[in-house]
DNA sequence: CCAAATTACTTGGCCGACCAATCGATCGGC
DNA sequence: GCCGATCGATTGGTCGGCCAAGTAATTTGG
């Protein structure tokens, strides 16, 4: 029986209890720690790795797009980052790059037929990705949730230095 | 006037509010995001790279430790992540491995008088991303936090699949 | 007691992500 | 019209992070 039985990354032992030190900032990083390794594991069936699924997205819902605009709707990626990931979408054969007519600087990204077809599997995906973080939590706690959310990431935008 | 004033990496335009996606889980994606780089920022000033400090704060808090324990101490890091983490540290100054008498195949990993020296600002930068986090929040909703997180961190490990 | 399975770690490869530096195209002010 | 400032994109470098494979030591089983 070689199929081993995954010991799950959890566990997470430092600082379970001790209080003063950054609790809830401990629990963010494993909660997304795990939110992202979920959502990998959904995606490499697909064939995409983490953070693809979200360039695709933002392709699918507000069509071809210059690089510059994928990095804000994908809210703040590197311009290094983008130009990189394209390639290997583009060397995927999931996305298509053509010059600007209007600028012959900028670049624009269109997903291509085999990249349209990933979509409803991606949106799937991402509703089983939902629906396993939320488990058990009832309406209440699922609005509870997203409006402290809501106040973190206020906060922490925030806080983003020189903003 | 070079200073430039960065705008906000935010705005992250995914899908606001058209309700039947991921919402949730685009929130924690750019909490997550949020969080990281606010850590990232304040670590940098001590020289040091996001994910090291987890590290450094599972041998400070429990002594020299094997590779292996520091894997379950951070939870569940990749084996070679940690190695390769180990060997940049080590480079900086900041830890020391020796083998380990009772088993020729395991290294002990401590930290070193540098890396000790760094224990107190990393728990003043911990302390001011845990603030940063929850400014605003009063006890009743840090609670509710820390609850939700709990909730989500149990499905989310419980999903680890072959769990 | 020795071969087979496990364990501890390492290396190579690949991705996402960041910073810094660069190049060409465009826009402004003069 | 022209030159400097800015913008769009790219490349090089570095890190964290994962998987897959490989090596050496240890434990287990027959």
């Amino acid at each position: 029986m070689p199929g081993a039985e995954y010991q799950c990354p959890n566990e997470a032992t430092t600082t379970t209890e001790s209080g003063t030190c950054g609790e809830v900032s401990h629990a963010i990083a494993r909660v997304a720690k795990l939110h992202r390794i979920t959502a990998g594991q959904l995606l490499r069936r697909l064939g995409l790795y983490p953070g693809q699924e979200l360039l695709m997205m933002a392709l699918w819902e507000h069509g071809p797009q210059r690089q510059t605009e994928l990095i804000k709707l994908t809210g703040g990626l590197d311009p290094s980052t983008v130009t990189r990931m394209v390639q290997r979408l583009e060397q995927a054969g999931l996305v298509r790059r053509q010059p600007d007519p209007t600028d012959r600087r900028a670049v624009v990204v269109e997903a291509t037929e085999q990249g349209q077809a990933l979509r409803g599997e991606v949106a799937e995906v991402w509703q089983e990705l939902e629906d396993v973080t939320l488990a058990g939590l009832g309406d209440h706690d699922r609005a509870e949730l997203a409006r402290l959310l809501e106040l973190l990431e206020a906060n922490l935008c925030g806080a983003c230095r020189p903003c």
